[in-house]
DNA sequence: TCGCCTGTTGACTGACCAGTCAATTTTGCC
DNA sequence: GGCAAAATTGACTGGTCAGTCAACAGGCGA
């Protein structure tokens, strides 16, 4: 507490934005109160409304900060000249990566945001679309490139992905699925190799990185 | 409500779950009251705690008289005698059915139960891996039998192929995706041919059914 | 030193709503 | 018809919280 109090004026809003990623992800939005930012912010109830102007207005907050970076990194990628393959790689990566950095800001983003089809979801569909456009956008042109066959429409290959990346988070963020190091790569491997490669056994050549043989 | 007001006793009950799924899908569970239950089901405010011990008992009820019979189902199909494909294609089948036959309902149970981490979900956490563990089972064996190759962990194929469904659900509840007639059946084609399948060209012959060429 | 502005405090208010309960009606049985 | 049990009613209570606001602190320029 002593280092909050001496912390500069403007941290303040930066400090109060952490205290609620942990209140938020420790008994969820609903149950959190204002109160309880506060508490963990180490700062008196009424500063929050000095710098936010509710306690939703603090949920957008972080969700649009870090899905802005998440936007901008797709595009990035995009940009890049890489397989498609290695495209969605490097986005699962990103992601999960995300999440490793940082457990209790992506535990928000999902469960309260991106899979809130009601309230927060609601809110913020546009942005979140945005990402799934993106996807599709190289699928698509993995397709005209021959690089992946135009058996799927890209708009459902991107939900398919980024559903597939976002349920094996959810498993971790219930503890329902095992989590270290270990599990954080083996699962951006699996995802790719499920949505890319598939599950069917084709007898040819398979990018040996990936696969292991029976 | 005449004939609400004349409806056999035993009837009420089923009547006061119906309306809970307008109200739930309409207003979102938390911002549903239990008035607005109520007033669905023109009944008065305290006959729903009649019928039922708390306002979460109402939706607890709602997401389990549904799960068990996916479990029940998905039990079924594996016990068919048909390869791994046509059995996952069945249970996305069921899934996609199911919300077409009441959207609200499969609304309620994804957003409020299976997708809320927090709350309800880890309520029914167990629940709700049953139904992972079913699938990984038949991802599990068609690896052993080699109709699926074992580059896959089966608990994250399960959660990549039920995310997908999922995800894709989500996209017709929160209005990001078109849906008819159409989109329902493409959808079930697609999720199976993504996961199965995969999104890599890979020459050789593909199952000429699902597989529209360039 | 004075006054001002930004930052900070926390007690308080007003609204909301889940759950209770005593009263009333209906049903089923003799 | 008469009576007990079950179903049904809706006004009321208690507790909870988001958001307000009046007061206070302290840095800084004049």
């Amino acid at each position: 507490m002593a280092a909050a109090a001496r912390t500069p004026a403007a941290d303040k809003r930066r400090i109060i934005l952490d205290a609620a990623v942990v209140a938020f992800a420790t008994r969820g939005f609903h149950a959190c109160r204002v109160s309880d930012i506060a508490e963990e912010a180490n700062v008196a109830y009424g500063l929050v409304y000095h710098y936010f102007r509710s306690k939703d207005e603090v949920l957008d907050t972080l969700f649009l900060e870090r899905w802005d970076v998440l936007l901008e990194v797709i595009s990035e990628i995009d940009g890049e000249d890489l397989p498609a393959r290695e495209k969605l790689r490097a986005i699962a990566s990103f992601i999960i990566e995300s999440y490793r950095h940082d457990p209790n800001l992506m535990k928000v983003i999902i469960v309260e945001v991106t899979r809130a089809a009601n309230s927060f979801g609601r809110t913020h569909l546009a942005k979140i679309r945005e990402a799934y456009a993106l996807i599709a956008e190289i699928v698509a042109k993995a397709q005209a490139a021959g690089t992946f066959r135009d058996a799927v429409a890209p708009a459902f290959a991107a939900l398919a992905f980024y559903g597939a990346i976002e349920q094996v988070l959810t498993g971790w963020i219930f503890d329902a699925l095992p989590q270290g190091e270990a599990e954080f790569e083996d699962a951006k491997s699996f995802i790719v190799e499920t949505i890319c490669g598939g599950l069917d056994a084709v007898e040819p050549f398979r990018d040996p990185t990936s696969a292991r043989t029976v």
